[in-house]
DNA sequence: CGACTTTGACCCGCGC
DNA sequence: GCGCGGGTCAAAGTCG
């Protein structure tokens, strides 16, 4: 039984598109074989010097593409969850108010679009945003995760709701005046709702992760020790990524088949 | 030890 | 004025 150590970080091997494993070994070569051949130790530096900069262009071009797949993916997550919430929005106006679901039901559908806009007109006109998002319906907390630091200030049982309501402030009060509020929704235990009131005077952890990101991908600003620096990403995206992931079975053979032509590789 | 959560008390607006 | 209910405060507890 050979003991086999994998590196399963992102290394700068990673992107080596000509599958040539001819300059991975002339890096991980053993601190013992330059001692001896200390003659071609300038070459090797050199040698060793550009492939570094070559590894760090291509981590650059990488980074980028990275940078470009995260974007879509998020747009994609933001429209999608823009048409939940939209959805879920009309549903609730239907169930919560019995006499506009009456007229709804007596009107026409254009009569009831327009009702439904103005309805959701007044809540952006207030400054108010409601958010609900899909939970286990076992699981107790109010606790709906976005890119914001939240501190929880109060909790109140409500009269037309079994469930409590949770009262949070940013955290960054109080200079940012930001507050949302969370509680189950009446008809389906699974969905928390949130409801956000005022509006942050400062960026969000994405909005950051993404600034930097963004320096990272500056030919200017690039720099070794940013590089091995992973900025902080959004955990909430790379949480979703993983589990993406997780879920495709195409990934995962893949995954399997790099790991063992790696061990194999290691091996030889 | 600081940041955060919990929870009972308090405040305040609204309807009667 | 009184009671009710939603929202907030603040002390105590918890956690990393």
């Amino acid at each position: 039984m050979v003991a086999t150590w994998i590196d399963l970080n992102l290394n700068p091997t990673f992107h080596n598109t000509d599958d040539t494993p001819a300059k991975e070994d002339q890096t991980s070569r053993s601190y013992d074989d330059d001692e001896e051949d200390s003659e071609d130790c300038s070459f090797q530096k050199e040698v060793d010097h550009d492939h570094t900069v070559g590894d760090l262009s291509g981590i650059r071009n990488e980074n980028r593409k990275l940078k470009e797949m995260v974007t879509i993916v998020w747009d994609n997550y933001n429209s999608l969850q823009a048409q939940v919430n939209k959805l879920m929005q009309e549903q609730e106006v239907l169930v919560s108010n019995p006499k506009k679901r009456k007229l709804d039901e007596s009107t026409t559908r254009v009569e009831q679009s327009s009702w439904k806009r103005r309805n959701e007109e007044e809540l952006s006109k207030t400054g108010i945003q409601r958010v609900y998002v899909q939970t286990d319906p076992t699981d107790k907390s109010l606790v709906v995760k976005d890119d914001y630091q939240w501190r929880k200030y109060g909790q109140k049982v409500t009269r037309d709701n079994p469930s409590p309501r949770a009262y949070y402030k940013c955290s960054f009060a109080p200079s940012c005046h930001a507050k949302k509020k969370v509680q189950r929704s009446v008809d389906d235990a699974g969905v928390l709702v949130a409801t956000y009131e005022g509006e942050h005077n400062h960026k969000s952890r994405k909005q950051e992760a993404m600034d930097v990101l963004a320096n990272e991908c500056d030919p200017d600003q690039i720099s070794t020790k940013s590089f091995f620096n992973f900025p902080k990403f959004d955990e909430v995206l790379l949480q979703q990524v993983a589990t993406y992931l997780g879920k495709d079975r195409n990934f995962i053979v893949q995954l399997a088949a790099a790991i063992s032509s790696r061990i194999l590789d290691l091996d030889l």
